[in-house]
DNA sequence: TGTACATCAGTGAACGCGCGTTCACTGATGTAC
DNA sequence: TGTACATCAGTGAACGCGCGTTCACTGATGTAC
């Protein structure tokens, strides 16, 4: 049966919104597209009236994915009551968390997808690309000083966050001390003379 | 037909081998037994005389690729005519070069595995976590103080080449130009007082 | 505003395909005598 | 040392299964008059 325009652009949405968080849960070849429609509500043969395939969907997914996770950035770069320290130890604090490591469905997708993306062809590389630039440039307008130094320190710093939560992801069944531990070190360590 | 004890032996080194090689090569969702097995000049139907499952043979495949990546490393320690500063600014230049990071199939388990390893099930964490930690251990020797303060060192500077590693293979395709700045930012800054 | 009809979002069966795993078979190995 | 034979590593066809994608069909939507 035929649907509405309102009712299809949202079942689109609802769409993107279930890969985007399933992909980041199991990886890119880790979710059929069954799976995803099924969660949106629907069922799979529609799928391709609003995707040219499984491959273009999971581009739009991820694009989604930086979307989301960049906004709350927004609230913590305009609340000016704190110091660029704090704000950047806030969020690093934040993106080191328990909890974004045990929920990697509404987390970083870099940290969820990056290797994924890296075998994905190079227009997931294109997205991924777009997407980390864009975290280097919201990143940037926390920290304070000259711009291509500001730069330099961002890269280090969302490096470092994706690799340890990477890590941690990784070891945290098999070694949950060891994953505890590299989030608590690398909270401690990657903001600059933090506040006591 | 059988085969000598000592050529199965080098059959089943040779499965092990490939699997480490083609499971970072295309991630362990990527490579099926049958490539596994063609590469090591086998067929499929063998593989199940040396390993319980897929998954078994997984899990030996990254605990051998954590031994080879390790390694190399042994060199570097016992440099002692270098100052501890210079080996480790080596080491860290080797692991964030544009060769490792276009050749996964001989690099790092951790950059290429370690999103796959986290939905692999506990085996495979533990896997992981021993690895990681070898790794640690390894790092540190090449750093002179205190124990603990060597440790977090070394986590900080691990992770930092693992998330730089995985940013710069996922945009590589994508944003050349980007990918390689990350590589020269985090070497140019990823150890402490480095020699001009 | 009311009617007739073309559109098209969504359904679910069906497709070809590659996957991990099983199994009857082969024949060289290695052992018992 | 020779001989007979049990073992078992490796082969390749076959299995059930889930995948991405296609397609004939449905029926509410939205438009032409």
């Amino acid at each position: 049966m035929k649907v509405s325009k309102a009712q299809a652009a949202q079942n689109r949405a609802g769409i993107v919104e279930a890969a985007a968080r399933l992909y980041r849960e199991k990886g890119l070849s880790g979710v059929g597209v069954a799976e995803i429609t099924r969660d949106a509500g629907l069922t799979h043969g529609g799928l391709y009236r609003h995707f040219e395939s499984k491959d273009a969907l999971a581009r739009e997914a991820c694009l989604r994915a930086f979307e989301w996770t960049i906004t709350p950035l927004d609230g913590l770069e305009q609340d000016s009551d704190a110091s660029s320290t704090a704000r950047l130890q806030a969020m690093v604090d934040s993106y080191l968390s328990a909890s974004h490591r045990d929920h990697p469905g509404e987390g970083c997708p870099a940290a969820a997808l990056a290797a994924d993306a890296a075998r994905a062809g190079p227009e997931m590389s294109d997205v991924f690309a777009q997407g980390v630039e864009r975290n280097i440039q919201r990143f940037m307008r926390v920290l304070e000083g000259e711009s291509s130094e500001k730069r330099a320190q961002t890269m280090v710093i969302l490096s470092s966050m994706v690799g340890a939560l990477v890590l941690a992801r990784a070891t945290a069944a098999g070694n949950p001390a060891l994953s505890e531990e590299i989030l608590q070190t690398l909270r401690e360590r990657l903001v600059p003379s933090a506040p006591a």
